[in-house]
RNA sequence: GGAGGGGUUCCCGAGUGGCCAAAGGGAUCAGACUGUAAAUCUGACGCGCGAGCUUCGGUGGUUCGAAUCCACCCCCCUCCA
């Protein structure tokens, strides 16, 4: 083993399971190697949990590879059974397809498609599967498999043993094809390494296989772990919801916040995941934090790095904006331009008009999405944690909406910010 | 097609005629402590400011009263054909 590229990524805790171990770094390191991983549209945008599969395919290019985005198309008509509990819900064809273009734009801006013979390519399933027939597939495809061996892959195991779900033939066949991509990316593209999430193992080592039989070639698949929290909730969830990376989802602002509140326990594993940076580096940054008391810098330089890689500059400049503006403590100093800003940047925000005030406050701050239910707003105001422009407002004053936003105690006659809880923030601008 | 098991509030999971808006756990939200952390403690947790309203796969029915009983239907799982 030679590869400086492998080392990295070991040092990195980014390898989780390797086929082909013992020959993939001299393999590496004879060339400009060809590699891929999959992406199946299962929303109109990728979560933080295709990160780190999408950062990998951009440290295999910067070692000098080329890396192929390979978007479902097909696959995702299908629905990926590994390891998930229950059946999916298929999504029509056409649901399909536009999530499918929508991932090929958000999957282009992490890879460099202008790199010479390491010029990365999208690549969609959809093209040598959707002219496919049954028969053809099944006599020169699905003779390579045996079902014994499918159903011995861990990956579905519990759909299998489980006495409360099942799986269709339709998500048995996943795997099949998923494979198929594998062999056919090598045979089009000379690809000769998959990459993936550890939950992808079965499918990867399938497509080595079948690449093997098809076309008698050696392929390799690498997979990365599984991203863990210490505290063992699940990675990649807010109290809103899944992190996306498209900024309509989840604006860079909130993207910001989310790295920003990493568990000391996790944030130098994920600065190694989900940054550039040398590991010299990070372990230079968790000596300093470990040696100042109080509060670390790892989260800031994370949530900075990730937001930079994904929003941009102008993305990570917008949300420390605010971030700044917000949590600075006094909003006195902002000026009507840093308001609109704000607005302009992604704080959530929303436009009233006097004549159209809500009754309650528990309303007000329900539609505008601050909290689920006026039981949590009523609970909020109880212990005054709400504070309109600073001010606490209290449980007594929820059916008095004008007074609260009257515009004496508006800035700049218009502005209120309220803040429920220590986090979350809402701009109202009245008309 | 046959036999059996199952579908409860975000999730898991109790409940088998009233004391049930429904135990318990998890998740989540808020407070205290802090560092916009973790851990811990406290409160909330169907909807509603409230009176009250709407839930236990669906539809009907029995009953003063049903998540609980009956009928039919839908869906899931297992085994058999």
């Amino acid at each position: 083993m030679s590869s400086a590229l492998l080392e990295d990524l070991r040092a990195r805790g980014l390898i989780f399971q390797v086929a082909g171990e013992k020959d993939l770094a001299d393999w590496l390191d004879g060339g400009v190697r060809t590699l891929y991983c999959g992406f199946d549209p299962t929303a109109d945008s990728l979560h933080i949990g295709s990160l780190v599969p999408l950062l990998m395919l951009r440290r295999f290019q910067l070692a000098g590879h080329r890396p192929l985005a390979l978007v479902g198309g097909a696959t995702g008509l299908i629905g990926d059974p590994s390891f998930k509990a229950q059946e999916r819900q298929l999504n029509t064809p056409e649901v399909v397809a536009g999530w499918t273009e929508k991932l090929r734009a958000q999957v282009s801006r992490f890879i460099d498609f202008d790199r010479g013979e390491a010029s990365a390519e999208v690549v969609n399933n959809l093209d040598w599967t959707a002219g496919l027939d049954v028969l053809t597939f099944l006599r020169d495809i699905g003779k390579h498999f045996s079902v014994n061996a499918m159903i011995q892959k861990e990956s579905v195991k519990q759909r299998l043993e489980r006495d409360d779900a099942g799986i269709s033939y339709t998500e048995f066949t996943y795997m099949i094809l998923q494979s198929y991509d594998f062999a056919e990316l090598n045979h089009r593209y000379g690809c000769g390494l998959q990459i993936g999430g550890s939950d992808q193992w079965g499918n990867i080592t399938g497509g080595i296989d079948l690449t093997r039989r098809l076309h008698g070639k050696q392929v390799f698949g690498l997979t990365m772990p599984l991203i863990t929290k210490s505290d063992g909730s699940k990675f990649g969830k807010t109290e809103a919801g899944t992190v996306w990376l498209d900024a309509r989802r989840t604006s860079p602002y909130a993207f910001y916040q989310f790295w920003l509140g990493t568990a000391d326990a996790d944030v130098y594993k994920f600065l190694k995941y989900f940054t550039f940076l040398p590991v010299a580096e990070i372990e230079a940054i968790e000596r300093a934090d470990a040696e100042r008391a109080g509060r670390p810098e790892a989260q800031g330089v994370l949530a900075a790095e990730v937001t930079r890689l994904v929003h941009g500059d102008e993305g990570l400049a917008a949300a420390q904006r605010i971030t700044q503006c917000l949590f600075s403590g006094d909003l006195q100093t902002l000026s009507a331009t840093d308001l609109q800003q704000l607005r302009q940047d992604g704080l959530p925000a929303s436009t009233l008009r006097r004549q159209e005030l809500p009754e309650t406050l528990t309303h007000l701050l329900v539609e505008a999405g601050m909290a689920s239910s006026g039981k949590q707003v009523k609970d909020a105001l109880g212990r005054s944690a709400v504070t309109f422009n600073g001010a606490a407002v209290s449980w007594e004053q929820n059916a008095q909406v004008a007074a609260c936003l009257d515009a004496a105690r508006a800035l700049f006659g218009r502005y209120f910010l309220v803040r429920l809880g220590k986090k979350k923030y809402h701009l109202f601008e009245l008309e």
